[in-house]
RNA sequence: GGCGCCUUGACGGAGUGGUUACGUGGAGGUCUGCAAAACCUUUUACACCGGUUCAAAUCCGGUAGGCGCCUCCA
């Protein structure tokens, strides 16, 4: 299994550090408001590239963190719980969006029972500890308004600052730099901890003997999460491009100041933003969608999911309602593709023998170097192709399908039969028909179609397909 | 200003030197009592200008346009 490492800025292959098991550790939301589809497609892409690696036989261990403490949290706990305490006033506001993410991932085929979640307000103590040997070991200082971790001293211990990307003084510009409002020592320095302002919620901290009471810094909860869930250095850590710079280097700073090796993970995997209508995707621009505005459109969720995997994580997709209209026509034939197997007029006679193999392998292939879920939907459509005018191979095809599903998400391995009621149906409009009683015959296809169910009519019989 | 990426047919989207990607849609036709996501055919592109090469969407240079990061945004 190969991915692409923005370390190293090649592909290389996976290989666990420990055992046979991959750690994986996912940056999660900001649960102030409903996800966006952009931020939903970068979770796809955690979902799948986890799917991809139980493929190729490994096992795994994935963390997602929510970040229900921040600036955002913040001004929007107090905006809709202005009655309540601080910290009541947040939680009220987090738990809300943390249970409709969990929603929006569900229904996107997101499986979020395989992964394991954590949220920053409950690991206070992990991220609390974290600074405190910061601190004792010369790589944070205490300034007026909170805890700074020095990238400085970091640098003076011998390690690299801007192992993502490369940081110069050229690549930030002097405005920025007298912009910068915080009370700290040197530009890139970042806040660990933050005191607390007025009706802000806060936690207890005493650092050096000082009264430090407030919240963590973002960055930090990373460090001091991953580390407790998955221990350091793990395997891959996950995210958006723009965590690039500065969170994911903040935290291998953060995560590596103590320590020997200066690896926080072995590879660091990026997926590209998704654009709509060629253009980043914002409120003022009216492109700003979530799965919401899907659903209410009349969308099903998983068309989105396939939207998604039809391009390559690491290149910008371009959102267009034409282009998700594409999609659910290719899930509908996917889908009545995959219930030819509960229907005799559907299927091969003469199956070959090898029938799904060497597509099976293609999938695999595919996906397993560089999640290259484009070429592996084409592999899946052009198999669905062939057996609509081949008949599928009912001895063969649930396996195929039960792999295309832990590959892919897309709920095609398990679509219920028709009734008994509704094949009688077929059955009598099929002799209505042959009868050319074709009165009784359209009553009874008009019938089904109330039902959602239609036909088409092949030399083999009747096909019926879900609409 | 610094660094990086991208520009493919109606739309989405693969493709790093020579071969129809794929999907969706459009058009024509076949089959069919009608219908149908069935069958056949068709729509065969690679921003622009130069260069390298027997050969370039694919390599090099330039131009134009788009996108991203440069402190809390997936």
């Amino acid at each position: 299994m190969k991915l692409h490492n923005t370390l190293t800025r090649s592909v290389q292959d996976i290989q666990p550090l420990q055992d046979n098991t991959v750690r994986i550790y996912t940056c999660g939301p900001t649960v102030y408001d409903h996800a966006h589809i952009g931020n939903l497609s970068t979770y796809v892409f955690a979902d799948t590239l986890r799917r991809a690696i139980q493929l190729a036989g490994f096992e795994t261990q994935q963390v997602m963190n929510y970040t229900d403490v921040d600036d955002k949290t913040i001004r929007r706990s107090h905006e809709q719980f202005p009655d309540d305490e601080p910290r009541e006033a947040l939680a009220n506001l987090t738990e809300k969006y943390i249970a409709i993410f969990n929603e929006d991932m569900d229904k996107i085929g997101n499986d979020i029972r395989a992964v394991t979640f954590v949220s920053a307000t409950e690991s206070i103590e992990p991220m609390k500890e974290l600074i405190t040997k910061l601190h004792a070991g010369g790589f944070a200082y205490i300034a007026d308004d909170g805890v700074y971790f020095s990238i400085e001293a970091y640098r003076k211990s011998g390690k690299t600052y801007g192992q993502l990307l490369e940081i110069t003084a050229q690549s930030t510009s002097e405005a920025r730099i007298q912009n910068d409002e915080y009370d700290k020592e040197s530009v890139h320095d970042f806040a660990l901890w933050k005191k607390q302002k007025d009706g802000e919620p806060s936690w207890e901290f005493t650092l050096d003997g000082q009264d430090l009471t407030g919240r963590p810094g973002w960055h930090i909860e990373c460090s001091a999460m991953s580390r407790a869930a998955l221990g350091q250095p793990f395997d891959i850590h996950t995210g958006g491009v723009d965590n690039i710079f500065p969170h994911h280097e903040n935290e291998i700073a953060q995560s590596t100041a103590l320590e020997d090796n200066p690896v926080m993970a072995t590879i660091f995997a990026h997926a590209e933003h998704v654009l709509v209508d060629g253009k980043k995707m914002s409120k003022s621009a009216q492109n700003f969608y979530t799965l919401q505005d899907i659903i209410d459109k009349g969308y099903d969720p998983l068309a989105f999911r396939l939207k998604v995997l039809q391009s390559h994580y690491r290149n910008q997709a371009n959102f267009t309602w034409e282009s998700l209209d594409a999609a659910v026509n290719l899930l509908n034939n996917l889908r009545a593709w995959a219930d030819l197997k509960h229907q005799k007029s559907g299927q091969a006679k003469n199956p070959g023998e090898d029938t799904y193999k060497a597509e099976l392998q293609t999938l695999l292939a595919a996906t397993q170097d560089d999640l290259d879920t484009p070429k592996a939907i084409s592999a899946l459509a052009m198999v669905a192709g062939k057996d609509e005018a081949a008949g599928v191979d009912a001895d063969k095809i649930q396996h195929f399908l039960n792999i295309a599903d832990r590959l892919f998400g897309l709920q095609l391995a398990n679509r219920p039969d028709i009734t008994h009621e509704q094949k009688d149906t077929i059955a009598e409009r099929e002799a209505a028909r042959l009868a050319k009683d074709w009165a009784k015959s359209d009553q009874l296809r008009a019938a089904l179609q109330a039902q959602g169910i239609d036909l088409r009519d092949t030399p083999n019989g009747p096909v019926w397909f879900r609409v």
